[in-house]
DNA sequence: CCGGTTCAGTACTGGACCGTACAGTACTCG
DNA sequence: CGAGTACTGTACGGTCCAGTACTGAACCGG
């Protein structure tokens, strides 16, 4: 049972990528509508939270009669979880490449604070702050959900940091024993203040850029000094 | 009518924390059947989460008619601000004295290290997980309580550590130009990645002691080699 | 021990919302 | 163009829950 509703996760999670990337291409009436639903309840889902969103509300929003949602989604918690699984692909890619980059770099330090700008830029966008409270504030209804975003989100990323550290290590540019615990460390130094303010003040436009970089550039300062060869 | 709300939390707040502390006392009927709701709205909260917890279910588990519930309480909201307010100060403030203590070190490396585990220690109780949670799920529909939360919480002892440091900097100890800076990356150094995953994965006890441990020592070590003399 | 207050128990109101049913209309494809 | 499918609109059943109303009983100060 477990399992079944797991492959069916999978499947719509994988729907939704699709159509969301192909934006509205060649699609049948039924793949528009579709793609209506799923865009209209990722606007809600993120703005009012899953209690505060209905599914009356969704079908009036995508302008499609709610029995066409039922249609399209067994239920309210499977629509739910193909936007959360659709949006976490469509925003996790572009940093992981970003990570992959850095293991060519020809200058780390330059390089290292440009990509700790980006990714607490990323992480910082509204959408994906309030995706990130979504799935916490769920995580005793759907358990599952919320261990397959932390897998798939901050410890993918967290990996791709520890690969290319020790990358970085062959080549000599940094000095690491444990990538992993290394990659951590970075992460936090970079995002751990401004992520845990915004989990509690997502409103408040507080943070500016310009405190924005000079925290990036402290952290990356504290983790060259711990790590620089 | 902002202010006039506000006044009343920290009015349901002082009280919270008051009838916490002197737990059964010498109190009247009243004060016993408030104390009761209390615990027993506390239990529930964070057991099952605000939406996840009704008001007939505070009032059966604390043995307590609804009227009276509504009696000490205006209505919902009310009562869950005042157990958030409550048990806020409760956990809080033993960590902070340990900080304190800390200015007056003779053996840095050591008691640092000490200072941190039990920093990890106390926020990975699963009662504060579950209240930051807690909060964090309900910050859209009462965000001045998530700011009084993050206030009080997490940005005084930042605070505090930044105080202790830059004492440590006077004595020698410690080479820390911002204070504040080092003691926000200090703390996301040895928390983030614990409480970033428990965040998502509550009911999962996989982080042992050990790697807790293993987990808090890298990171003194990495802040001591960015600021050590 | 007595008069007023407080409380338990319970029933009720009003409303939100999920999921379904159904009858009629629009679309698609052979 | 016609058969079959998908969609609309609306209404409905069932459930849950916040907050109120009311009655009789327990408590407490004087």
């Amino acid at each position: 049972m477990a399992a079944e509703s797991w492959s069916e996760h999978r499947r719509a999670a994988i729907d939704a990528a699709a159509t969301e990337l192909c934006e509205q291409a060649t699609d049948s009436r039924s793949e528009r509508k579709r793609t209506g639903i799923l865009t209209a309840a990722t606007e809600l889902f993120l703005r009012n939270g899953y209690q505060g969103t209905s599914m009356d509300e969704i079908a009036s929003v995508a302008s499609v009669s709610k029995q066409t949602v039922y249609k399209n989604f067994a239920d309210k918690q499977t629509l739910f979880t193909a936007i959360v699984l659709g949006t976490l692909d469509r925003f996790g890619e572009p940093f992981l490449a970003a990570v992959d980059r850095l293991k060519d770099t020809e200058n780390l330090e330059t390089d290292l604070v440009e990509l700790a700008r980006g990714y607490l830029a990323a992480i910082m966008r509204p959408q994906v702050l309030r995706l990130r409270r979504l799935i916490i504030a769920e995580a005793d209804r759907l358990p599952e959900l919320a261990r397959t975003y932390y897998e798939r989100a901050p410890e993918r990323t967290i990996a791709a940091l520890a690969d290319c550290f020790a990358q970085l290590a062959t080549r000599g540019l940094l000095s690491v024993d444990d990538p992993l615990a290394a990659a951590g460390q970075f992460a936090f130094l970079v995002l751990g203040q401004p992520l845990d303010r915004a989990l509690f003040c997502l409103s408040d436009k507080g943070f500016r850029e310009a405190d924005h970089n000079a925290h990036t550039d402290a952290g990356v300062r504290v983790f060259l000094a711990a790590y620089r060869p």
